[in-house]
DNA sequence: TAAGTTTATCGCAAATTTACGATTAATATT
DNA sequence: AATATTAATCGTAAATTTGCGATAAACTTA
């Protein structure tokens, strides 16, 4: 890919932003987040029980998720547990609510 | 691309969340959402002079924003005048919102 | 030790994203 | 009518994403 010859700048939290944004891009990503945070406790494999993908796919997006910091998983071999990752999860939160929040200044008469 | 025999279905949710999230997911349209929201009133195209990128990819950016429904673009030619569409804005808030507290019912040790 | 279970990784193909320059379209200005 | 301005679209190239099956890795159980 040709790159502009001026690199464009980004904050710290943009970077952030659009990395937890991506983990959250795909359907499937939200919808394995969801199983997770709805057990009372942590899960392992139904994940492919649950949903219809070959158990390479759901492994891949596990990944994503755990590399955006969204998840946490517990090898137990040859199990490995996975779950919400609270800490990032509330961060996560945190850095969105402010960004939707600060759209509040906007006081046009357009919408 | 191979699609899976048993297709994999998702909620209405999870599409529109998903679809969201990749209108968020590039640390550009984030700066671009964020310097809408800054303006006390709507914007026109310094964009291009605040972005270092050409000008067909800054048009790009703001399809995507525009098709995800995040902004309007409010046409005055040769001008148009983008601005943050408040009603969606709100909706995606609330879904994000949502999405995050959900995750407080897991209760594991793990996290 | 051999077979089974569970998950990750590899290799591949198709689709999508990202970026650019060049061009077009629409309108205002000279 | 000719030129300038602003923004969208086209065409293209490279990178990334997504999905699959096959295989490997790690550990258990027979």
């Amino acid at each position: 890919m040709r790159r502009t010859l001026s690199v464009v700048e980004y904050s710290g939290e943009e970077e952030v932003m659009a990395a937890v944004a991506k983990a959250l891009s795909h359907p499937v990503r939200l919808k394995i987040l969801k199983l997770l945070a709805s057990q009372t406790c942590c899960f392992t494999g139904e994940l492919t029980e649950l949903i219809p993908m070959a158990q390479s796919t759901i492994s891949q997006h596990l990944k994503a998720l755990l590399e955006a910091g969204l998840i946490r998983g517990e090898i137990n071999p040859p199990k490995v547990k996975y779950c919400i990752n609270k800490e990032n999860w509330l961060k996560a939160s945190t850095l969105f609510a402010r960004f939707f929040i600060s759209s509040k200044k906007c006081h046009c008469d357009c919408g």
